[in-house]
DNA sequence: ACCTGAACACCGTTCAAGT
DNA sequence: ACCTGAACACCGTTCAAGT
């Protein structure tokens, strides 16, 4: 609010606002607002909406590191890397919000975590073109999983965030039993998804157990 | 254009113009221009624009059957369920980006599919958290996979879209090689990412794999 | 270089009123 | 039951002008 109008602070006042309301609330005029100048000075900083978003899907990963260790194998160093950028993106609430909304192809920070992901996925003896989806699919799953429980409406008070999942739960136990019978059975645990911890990790597991079965057969025949 | 205002119709509407323009281009006042109509007649059919975006969802998945056989193994029957949802998007271009806007809960047709997933689910072994994740992961695979290539700007002409791929593919080449030395490398299919089959059948493959193989150790100790 | 004022062309939505 | 007119409170963006 005070300081000087950087596209830093922008940026980190966009996310600040992201996070605590909901992406939604992320606008040219509100954001300007609570930078206490006028809409049209951002323009002076961001070519348009756009390019704020990218500057901010940028600020995101900047603090990601990947250390490149050589010797160890590539299955390890491409788990910690999904693993990783979930727990960045945790950082702010509407991350995966924003990189969801982005062409991931127009962020620096980004890119160069597909790059290290590229490098390992070539490790594992596919051709080109697979390693290239497999890149992908991991960086889209670390997304989805950073997406996950909460960080929709990153304002609710933990109180209203209860509230809103037993009203979820309650709509999803009072559907007709005949036509959704495990859905309604399942209600429970299919709302609070189980602990953070295997919501975290399973999805990982299966994408990478996926890929290293594969990958064994094609060394096998 | 012509014949009666009925909620299918405004749907079909939506569903083309999203189509042929780009979901964005859906706009209530947008629409109701195309349907000969004043913005305001389309409240007394839906609540608000969620409730079209979720009657847009509903529609698009209408069309989907999946054949119950309790004799097939499970895997079999779940990869095919993969495969047939996102054939079934495909129909339309921006069907992908719908179901990326709405609540997946909400749609009464997204919970069918949801139901049989999950019931395939429970065959595999694993807890019901686990169960829940699974198909959760994999109906948004199959939203992911339909989202691929193309459907982002219908519009484009084919010559457009060749154009803007190649436009991408050159950003990619001229970036600094030695900071993205891999992408730098594989700009070629990174971009246009193989063939279509191989882009909607290895991801499924690579789910598939990974369940089948955890659920493989879950027997075997 | 950095910001403002005024204006344009859009949004979704409400509410009273028409038939 | 089904639709319209007028209005409200928003958007992103441009363009000339200020300092």
């Amino acid at each position: 609010m005070m300081g000087k109008l950087t596209r830093e602070a922008v940026v980190e006042q966009a996310l600040e606002i992201g996070s605590a309301e909901g992406l939604q609330a992320v606008t040219i005029r509100r954001l300007a607002q609570e930078l206490g100048v006028t809409p049209m000075a951002l323009y002076w900083h961001f070519k348009n909406k756009e390019q704020l978003l990218i500057g901010m899907a940028d600020h995101l990963i900047e603090g990601f590191v990947i250390a490149e260790d050589h010797a160890r194998p590539w299955q390890e160093q491409l788990r910690e890397l999904v693993t990783g950028l979930v727990r960045v993106l945790r950082h702010y609430p509407c991350a995966a919000a924003v990189l969801e909304e982005v062409d991931h192809m127009t962020v620096p920070n980004f890119l160069r975590v597909w790059d290290t992901a590229l490098g390992l996925a070539k490790q594992a003896g596919f051709s080109y073109e697979e390693n290239c989806l497999i890149s992908k699919y991991l960086l889209q799953g670390a997304i989805a999983l950073a997406a996950g429980p909460m960080s929709r409406r990153p304002s609710a008070s933990s109180e209203e965030r209860a509230e809103c999942l037993r009203v979820k739960r309650a709509t999803l136990q009072s559907l007709p039993p005949d036509v959704y019978p495990h859905i309604v059975e399942m209600a429970g645990p299919l709302i609070d998804g189980g602990t953070t911890e295997l919501y975290d990790t399973f999805g990982v597991d299966i994408l990478m157990t996926g890929i290293e079965t594969m990958a064994a057969r094609l060394r096998t025949g």
